[in-house]
Parts: structure tokens; sequence; C-alpha cells
DNA sequence: TTTGATTGATTGTTTATGAATGTTTTTGAT
DNA sequence: ATCAAAAACATTCATAAACAATCAATCAAA
């Protein structure tokens, strides 16, 4: 048996069960201790598996779950940066929503202690909506558990019946043709009512969503201004459509 | 078994039951008493549970972090046993909705797998829905964020959209003459409209509930069927006007 | 044939475990 | 409140299992 073949065969067999002891393996495999010793150290170098006395586990056993606001997010000081001034631009009395996603999710903490109302679809902004104290209402509707996020036509019927001073949505791509888009059909039809519902609409997305395209349009650039921490080329050709705030970390 | 498998059962027994001794560890694991502590000594260092005299409890409500689902409850075992009784009523393709509260939110778990719609205000149940791969509506409203649950005229409106072909509700008080008392009003707006709106009506309450009064009161003895673990007096007074499912730990 | 890499066996070392020890804490009776 | 018994505890130690390190054998490519 080939290495590579032997090798994926563990971690194969360790992902299965969670956990795998050395005889099991070498069982499995045909090859000595020895070998399934060196396999598991090269497997745990490349962070494919995690060793444990008597065998191998897979990576994360202990911390199970984490909710999103403790996930490790690509990008997150961008995001920071960006959230930081969208939140900047919200005012006591405001009623403002909130869009589902990482980046807004971070404008949540500079919002701390101001007297505004939010309405969200993203079920993990809520505890840290609680946490800032700031009156919350959720929008009620199917709950996609992928992304917990709130869709569905009973969200959209819900959604309208409120009016948003501003509105800070996130968006997977951003191109000058085709404007913002978003892989998720319900969750498009989300954005694209509250646009519709708002006096002032922000997109906020950082640089690597920019020149990107995803399945789904749900607004036209000049229909947002962007708040963003890109910086690279086509800035004149995105200017003439709409208004950008470039934020720098 | 190995150590990580070991110790993943061991904070799975400690969280379902909210507490464990080492002799229950010790049976389940398999393992000598001296490693089960030595294994509670390193979970505790991670944070992971609470090391109490005679085992294990998981951690205190203390942390605010926690969800209230892993917060520690009054009558555990009897609200478990209520909502085990209360779950095993749920047929697939049934509709239902489930009211905030820890005594229903025990009921998550025994309706793993089932193919039904879920309604809920409670926002800490929509982790342990998700979890449970059950499909879940959730309610939209006015978050309160000392509960966890979604209250307030947006969210009666919302709901008068569903139709239930069973409801489980919670109650802080239950006697002959004054029926399922609360103390929130808009709890108590919730679950009433609620009721109206359900074909068949559980309220699911522990043995200290009976025979008292809270502020108040949402319903009448007769308009709904009570799930419990109470065995104390007036129960034929009780039975006169309802129907009452007894369950034993 | 030589070289380099991979393998499996052997070595002494380290680690996890469970039993045994005496100590501390809890419990219940006075 | 006080004390004694029981339960749970931390600590120690011996052992068996798992380990890293080493080396010779094997095999493929140069």
């Amino acid at each position: 048996m080939l290495t590579p073949e032997r090798q994926q065969l563990i971690i194969k067999t360790v992902k299965n069960d969670h956990t795998a002891k050395i005889k099991q393996l070498v069982e499995v495999t045909g090859a000595s201790e020895s070998t399934i010793r060196r396999d598991l150290d090269q497997l745990e170098e490349q962070g494919l598996l995690r060793r444990v006395h008597g065998g191998a586990s897979i990576r994360n056993p202990a911390s199970e779950e984490l909710s999103m606001g403790e996930k490790i997010t690509k990008y997150h000081k961008e995001k920071q940066a960006i959230a930081k001034f969208a939140a900047s631009l919200v005012k006591d009395g405001d009623c403002i929503f909130i869009d589902a996603g990482s980046t807004t999710y971070e404008m949540i903490p500079f919002l701390k202690g101001k007297n505004i109302m939010v309405v969200t679809n993203g079920l993990s902004h809520l505890d840290a909506l609680n946490e800032n104290k700031v009156m919350t209402y959720v929008l009620g509707g199917l709950v996609k558990h992928q992304t917990g996020a709130v869709v569905g036509p009973g969200a959209i019927k819900n959604l309208q019946q409120y009016r948003f001073d501003q509105c800070f949505i996130g968006a997977n791509g951003v191109t000058v043709e085709d404007g913002f888009t978003t892989p998720d059909p319900e969750e498009a039809a989300i954005k694209q009512t509250t646009l519709n519902l708002s006096r002032k609409r922000y997109i906020l997305v950082d640089h690597s969503k920019f020149n990107e395209v995803a399945f789904l349009r749900f607004s036209d650039l000049s229909e947002a201004e962007i708040i963003t921490n890109y910086q690279g080329k086509s800035m004149d050709d995105y200017l003439k459509k709409t208004n950008i705030k470039v934020v720098t970390t």
C-alpha cells in the first residue's frame, strides 16, 4: 500500500469514529506500528488530526461548538474597521436593520449604549446585542440553521412592517457591472426587501469581495453606499455609480 | 477507550443531566475512579465543567456566555421527565408551538429526527433545535433579553399567521381557582394567543408550580391539559376541570 | 552498484492507569 | 453545636501500555 493511500485511510478512519487506536489503524492498513506512528506524526504536522496517547482523534473534540461570535473569521481586523465606521453612522433615536453575517456582526460592540432600535435576521447577533444592551427586534420566519439567518416568505412579510432609517447589509460579491451579489436566494430576497424599506443604505464588504460575483444579484451599485477597506483597481468605475467610504485598518 | 473519547462522554453526560456523580461516570466510561478524577481535573482546567464534591456539574450561570440550555435549573430531572412525555405526543407531520422556558426546552432532545415543524418564541431553544435537526420557525418581535423570549404586539401579530396541531406552554403558577398564571404581561399575551391557535393544548409544569399564583392569569384550567410530576393534594379538584398526565421520574 | 527513502523490529524511556494510602469533607446522630 | 462514621478526596506508587529513538533490511531510482 502506498503512503498517501495509507494516510488517507487513516484520516478516514479517525474521522469516522472521531478517534482511533493505533492497533485499529495497524489492522486496517496492514502497516506496522512504527509506520502508523510516523504517519500520525506527519498528519498532525499538517493539522489533519490530533495525536493522543494510544492513537489519534479529530482535531477539536473538546471545544465542540463555538457560536459564530467566537468563530475565527477571515479578515477579522478589516471587518472590524469597516464595522466600526458603519456603527459611527448610527445616531440616537435611529431604527436600523443589521443583516446576518460576520462583517455586520462586528458592528454590535460599537453600538453599545446607543439609544436605538435594531432589527436583525441574524440569530447569532442576538447574544451580542443583548450583551451590549441594545433594544432588539428579531425577524420572524424560517431558521436557516446553516447560517443562523431568518429567511423565507414569512420573514419578508414580517420585514415589510418595518421602516428603517438605515440598513447595513453584507454581500459576497461586488462588481461594477453586476452590483451586489450573494449565493443564497432566500437571503438575497431579504436583502433586497430591506433595501427597499430603508432611507440610508450601506453595504459592508471587505476587499476580498470586490470584483467577485456570486450567484444572485440583489441590488445595483447605485442603490446603496459601500463601506469597505478595498483600495484596488477600478475604484474610479465604482465611484461613478455610488459613494464609497474606504476605511484603513 | 481513548482519552478524548472518554472525556467527550463525560462532558456529554454532565451536560445532559446538568450534574453527574463519579460513580455514574465510572459506570458509563468503564474507567476507574482515579482516571475519572484526573479527567475531571483536566476538563475543569479547560473550563468545560465544574468540579463539585461527589462529581461534576456544568459551569455556573455566573459566566454569562452559557446559553440557557446549559444553565442549572431547579428540578431538572423532573422537567426532563415531563418534557419527555410531552415530546412523545408529537407525531411526524405535526406543526407545534414550543413556548420559551426551561421545561419546554427539555423537549427538544426528544424531538430529534422527527419530521415536524416547530414554531418557538424562545431564542435559547434555537441552538438546541438546530442541533437536533428540527425544522424551526422563530417568532418575530421584540427580544426580551432577560429571558430570551420574543414578545410584544408584533410577535402577537406574527403568531396569528400560524395554526398549530399542538402547543406546549410553560406556567409559573397553577391553581384550581385561578388556572394558569405567569408573572410577565407580554409573555402572558403570547401564551394566551398561542392557546387560541392550537388544536391540542398542553401546559408543562413541575410540582413546584402547583397551588402557586403568579401575577397574570393567561388561561383557565379547562382550556388545556396538564403534564406534570405533581402528585400532591387537591388532585381531584384539578381533575374535575381538565386532564392531567402525571409522570414519574 | 550506489544512493536515498521507507519500512519494521528493537531498544530504553515516558505516560496513563488503577489500586492503595492516608487526609479532608460531608453527613447524620447526639 | 459536637462528634463519629461514611463518603469523597488528593497523593503516591507499581505496572503495563504506548512512546521516541535507533538501526538494519528492503526497495526503487539513479
